[in-house]
DNA sequence: CGGATTACTGAACGATCGTTCACTTAGTAT
DNA sequence: ATACTAAGTGAACGATCGTTCAGTAATCCG
């Protein structure tokens, strides 16, 4: 019985006064839609609701955007252009191939958490429309970088070789992406022992440590 | 441009001969739904495409189910009692509990697998209905009694005591879970060895494993 | 044959969907 | 004041949605 929660546009916050009318910007538009995206699915939510929470009417919101369409668009695009960031950044270039793995997973984290609204509706996208296949097609872009990277892991003798590499990298991205079901920020763990965390179930999985295996 | 493909009912297969006039039975409609709420999502399948991959009229669909939410409820429930089945085997209850941890894992790896279409839909629900919200809450159970697992094998000394154990139990379904996502069945590993590369990594880490540590 | 049983049709319903359009409102810049 | 710019309104649109209903079709049993 929860009524609808309707947002406030924020103030300008600090930079020089805006042109026009105020009220919301496209940013901030796109921010509440994927919040509902997320709590309601994309299909489930209607403008309509989404025009309650942002307290506007429907065609206000295509004063924004010019389709529904475009809001999810613009959304996964932004969650994927972060993640593939991570795959241009120095560190992810140079140096053993294990060391860029772990650089790459525990970016891939770090994104994950900044972005999580974004990074999570780009999860739950499974190619309905031409904008969610060409989001799809992205990931998979992603993931074959990272395939290739622990493949040469392989091949240096740092990462088993007993199992599949696109095995590997599937659940190594299982672990990682399920942040987007479970982590919720403000919780007791910060980003990074979160990233240590997960980096150390990956590598050495969830056994007792023995003392005879250093690192 | 693909067509929608058509199905047809299958004859009774070996039984005796069903009475009434032939057709589609209510376990036959529910399969051929489950496909289409994942290839296209629960709320963006119509009745009405739904239909025409049954090659029937819509209102066919009601002779069979109530209604739309009935056809998720029931195939919800389907994948939840298989999971929790698992937890209530013989060899989940008794012996070290490393040993029930690694059943109830094997388990669910085996049950997501044969039951992949009804678990992929359970594990895209997100609370959206009253239907969703009662498989969210099975879910959760499940969850929780595999984190109790998960606090007794660390106790034992088996698991490692320096993450959380709910971390811990998170990203082992995370692992697991995304089976749905890239597994497809007649690939060219068997449930049984994809059960147990799980595990190895799960257990043991993607290192190299090393001479010096016998399991 | 007739009755029982199971499966299905076609038209229609009210509701809701995404989108459009002509118009208005509230601020800054000159 | 006037112009300009950005933001928002309210009514309406055709389409599609899930569902209902009265009637029909095809099989098995006796």
């Amino acid at each position: 019985m929860s009524s609808i929660p309707a947002a406030v546009p924020a103030p300008p916050s600090g930079d020089e006064p805006r042109r026009g009318r105020p009220g919301y910007d496209q940013r901030q538009v796109l921010d509440i839609a994927v919040a509902a995206f997320i709590e309601h699915g994309y299909d489930a939510t209607s403008m309509g609701v989404l025009a309650a929470r942002l307290g506007l009417s429907k065609s206000a919101i295509y004063h924004h955007f010019p389709s529904k369409g475009d809001l999810l668009r613009l959304a996964l695009d932004e969650a994927l252009t972060a993640l593939e960031g991570v795959l241009t950044a120095p560190e992810a270039l140079q140096g053993r191939a294990a060391d860029r793995l772990a650089f790459v997973l525990r970016g891939a984290v770090i994104v994950l958490v900044n972005n999580i609204s974004y990074v999570t509706l780009l999860l739950r996208v499974h190619g309905n429309t031409d904008v969610e296949r060409d989001a799809l097609a992205r990931r998979r872009a992603f993931d074959r970088s990272v395939t290739a990277l622990v493949v040469e892991a392989r091949d240096e003798g740092s990462v088993r070789s007993d199992i599949d590499p696109r095995i590997v990298t599937r659940l190594l991205f299982g672990m990682i992406n399920s942040l987007v079901e479970w982590y919720r920020p403000g919780g007791p763990e910060n980003t990074e022992k979160l990233a240590d965390d997960i980096l150390a179930v990956a590598l050495d999985g969830l056994r007792t440590p023995t003392a005879d295996r250093a690192g």
